[in-house]
DNA sequence: ATGGCTTGCACCGCAAGA
């Protein structure tokens, strides 16, 4: 099962982008962040016709998640979770499915804006939330994915310029701690199962040329429970879409499990 | 240099992203 995550920074907007990378990427699995749409706007029609089920949890203007399924691949209707159990959040962040006995989990991890801010806060919150609510679900489906954009840079390496980005957002103390505490689940991050070249990123602002000079953070991530880990072949970022005509600030994330 | 792009909303300049 191949299986991938992307944040699409409007699913309105691109669209077309997700069509065609479907195409080209053949995966079976792709979950969706930050759509910024209503439910009753999401292209469900549009993606059954290129043979993809979808699940979506949206609201309007901001966050928004999804998972697109290929058709053929076992999904139960009830296996569908939404949000994180137990945390009141209108924020729309968290969807989740049962695939193929694999539980797939597609999340839009809150920004957090600055370190001390009321949104940092939030962030943090909201992090403890889910650690809480993983040790549940890992011990119920001992096949988990957590896939999305975390909006975290787990370590130096993941950041094009270390020294310039030390102690603010996204590269914080308290956000890698929090990352750390998910490692500490028994999850693997799919990315450095694999030896990759150096400066591989997964997103780049889109001012001051950022993409041209590669000046990007690894903030996207699929991370595996050790079975799957176990049987995880590869795992990689796929630029191209980023190279298209008014692409998402983010590159997919793909891992293949066999 | 706290900008720089891109989106959505709503009515055009703002919030928010990362």
């Amino acid at each position: 099962m191949k299986i991938a995550t992307w944040n699409v920074n409007s699913l309105k907007v691109r669209q077309q982008h997700v069509m065609d990378w479907l195409e080209t990427s053949q995966v079976d699995v792709l979950c969706l962040q930050e759509l910024k749409l209503t439910d009753d706007k999401f292209p469900r029609a549009e993606f059954e016709a290129k043979g993809y089920r979808s699940w979506f949890a949206g609201q309007k203007t901001y966050n928004g998640v999804g998972i697109l399924v290929r058709d053929g691949l076992n999904v139960d209707e009830s296996t569908i979770v939404r949000n994180i159990p137990g945390h009141e959040d209108p924020q729309q962040r968290v969807i989740t499915a049962t695939i193929e006995g694999v539980r797939i989990i597609s999340a839009y991890f809150p920004n957090g804006q600055a370190p001390g801010s009321e949104k940092f806060a939030y962030k943090l919150g909201w992090l403890a939330a889910l650690h809480d609510w993983l040790v549940g679900e890992l011990a119920q489906h001992p096949r988990l994915a957590l896939l999305g954009d975390y909006n975290i840079a787990p370590e130096d390496r993941d950041v094009h310029d270390p020294k310039a980005w030390e102690g603010q957002n996204l590269v914080s103390p308290e956000e890698r701690a929090e990352f750390v505490r998910l490692i500490g689940l028994g999850l693997v991050d799919a990315f450095r199962q694999f030896d990759h070249p150096e400066k591989i990123f997964s997103w780049w602002d889109y001012r001051m040329l950022a993409f041209r000079r590669n000046a990007g953070l690894r903030i996207d991530h699929i991370l595996l429970s050790q079975p799957l880990a176990k049987v995880c072949t590869s795992c990689d970022i796929d630029k191209v879409p980023r190279k298209w005509e008014q692409p998402s600030d983010h590159a997919p994330v793909v891992a293949q499990i066999d």
